[in-house]
DNA sequence: GATGAATGAGCTTTCATTCAT
DNA sequence: TATGAATGAAAGCTCATTCAT
């Protein structure tokens, strides 16, 4: 599997130029209109700008969920594949899980409103997940070699705190930029393995619901 | 400021008291429906649990929007008060602010439609951060003042992890329910005075929004 | 169960005044519209045609295909009363059931947009044909009892002739209208007692799907 | 006018051996779709069916319409040769029309597009109700001569009737396959000479459009 | 004040037909 | 000439909000 694969998945053979170029042009067009206005806009909204007719849109797209879902796999991929390329190229292997982290994150921070989108949608696919997954689990193993993670630790955790991170990346975008960063750093230094004390079980208290009124 | 202010707003006088019991259903059958539904629902459904006409419903709250915002700050203000009277129950700073996290969120996780509701308006509105914000700002002057907290980490910090954690705990509810306390216990060690670097000064590395393309 | 209730439903009590009168016109005008164009009409044109907004078309009719399934269902019912009525004044059994098919049939050429429509939706609903079934049993009994109709003829044997002679309806309503009357008077020779040969047995010799060519 | 024609037309000479095997491929395809479904068929189905792209059916038919025109009227006409063919065969003047309906009726048993032909314009094409209706009348015209079929009856009579009970048999083709056959019993035993009754006359007692309101 | 019927713009989706490849 | 992608005008239906009763 090469990362290129991801970030522009090869064109099918028997494919149409221009039908391929419609495809590109919709979820380029979706993806500027729902970065701009939320998942919630109208599909017409995205044909106008793509320059493609409703038909065509739902030729590619057979349902509005769809081609969101699409246009979110797609960047998440390609965010995920910018990261992951400058993490293996880093030597140390924390400063490499770091730099992922704080990449991806960044990236995300610029590009807010497709975050917020991912609400709407149940997050990234399944498959986009799993491949964020693999890339950790090879940065978190890396670590584990060097004996500079936090024994206990697994690609899930880490991977929860890369969705947790993207909240406060969010959150803060507009009054407080940049603050997401002592986050991460927080989250770091509790993650090294200068933190000896065996973590919380999984399952151990789960959470049950609760009326609050 | 009492607590009780928050929980049950005074009943403005001069007004009828089925006027009052009416406000009241309507808020808790809100509640209940977006805690069941997401933001999302059809407001005849909650002019129908509530046992209102449409008409008495938007006579109380001009719109929707008002209606969500009210019920969520009504839900997110009693967390608040039950997490904040058994931190200052507690007598260690350090479990005191770790407690509070910890229930706040575990509240959260048996109320996960609430709180995903808080993304389609902006989250709690202002006065309740502020109270939320004036809460933490207690619990951690204790903790300084014990000399337990990392130095450097400041009310804002402590706020914007926990928004960070509530979006954990919505991730894993499903799947992975309390994973999201390995992360708490995570995130509590890396705050810990064991921790003397110093953290990334706000505003340096900047966000600033890209196109991934 | 009284022939009015067919004819007029009872309106229900709580109901308020105004909205009565919009669901009347709504039938009446989605009748007039079904008739004039087909099933295939726009609903906007009903809503139009009936003073009412979509909204309000569609709180009393869920669906385009309920309301032409109510509208369908209380004229063929209110052609069926007449029918039946004018049949039950009949003395003569025989008479009754010949005129009871000469006026269906006779109304039905009055309003053939009607009947067509009735492809579409898969025929009036279950209780509408249970209803033309008890009113033909009753009329096939009389005949039956005088010894006029020919042994073996079932109810749902008379059913499918109403049904069929329909289509002689439609098919001969523009060009020759009338002749279907001729057709009626055929079937009525062959079902009366004066021929004494079996039917055949359902079932025997049933349908397979051949193709042909 | 030799029957060979109505089956398969003469090829036009100068055309290309693969259109005219596309122009059969659709032809086949759109009788059984149209029989499946009835006219109101996406017309892609047919395509997909047929294996040939829509510009190549729209090469050939240039309209939906027309395209349904074409299959009905060569499948009737397919139909209306076997039914004749066997017709002729047979000796008794009674038993060639009786089976002539027996096996027209069969073989289109439940074909939607031709009910929904019948209805609307008598039937799928004027130069094919003309040859129908020759055919009736030469078998009628046997019966006659042999003095087995009740006076005063026409062609159009027969041919109405075969329309007519073709509803009969898509009626009842689901649930209660080979119903129809006590209908065309019933109607055949009508039509014998044993029954001398006068027909009513066509016109007496026209139809006239009413409203039911 | 309370009620819930009415409103109608706006949403997603379909499909007969055209046209670039 | 064959292909099937593109078109875009409807169509069915929803729902926040208003208003007559």
């Amino acid at each position: 599997m090469t990362l290129a694969e991801h970030a522009t998945p090869a064109p099918r053979p028997g494919r149409r130029a221009d039908a391929e170029r419609n495809r590109a042009a919709i979820i380029e067009a979706a993806g500027a209109v729902f970065a701009e206005c939320g998942g919630g806009v109208d599909v017409r909204e995205i044909a106008r700008r793509s320059g493609v007719g409703m038909g065509t849109l739902y030729r590619h797209f057979p349902t509005k969920d769809e081609l969101l879902a699409t246009v979110l796999e797609r960047q998440f991929n390609a965010w995920l594949t910018d990261a992951y390329q400058r993490a293996v190229a880093t030597e140390d292997p924390w400063q490499a899980l770091a730099g992922f982290f704080e990449q991806l994150l960044g990236t995300q921070a610029g590009n807010r409103a497709v975050v917020e989108s991912y609400a709407s949608t149940g997050g990234p696919s399944a498959s986009c997940i799993q491949r964020c997954y693999a890339l950790i689990d090879q940065l978190r193993t890396r670590c584990v070699d060097a004996g500079v993670l936090r024994p206990g630790v697994t690609t899930e955790d880490l991977f929860l705190l890369s969705g947790s991170l993207s909240q406060a990346v969010l959150t803060t975008a507009e009054s407080h930029p940049g603050q997401w960063r002592r986050l991460l750093r927080i989250s770091l230094d509790g993650l090294s393995s200068r933190n000896a004390e065996p973590l919380p079980v999984r399952g151990m208290g789960a959470d049950t619901p609760a009326s609050t009124d």
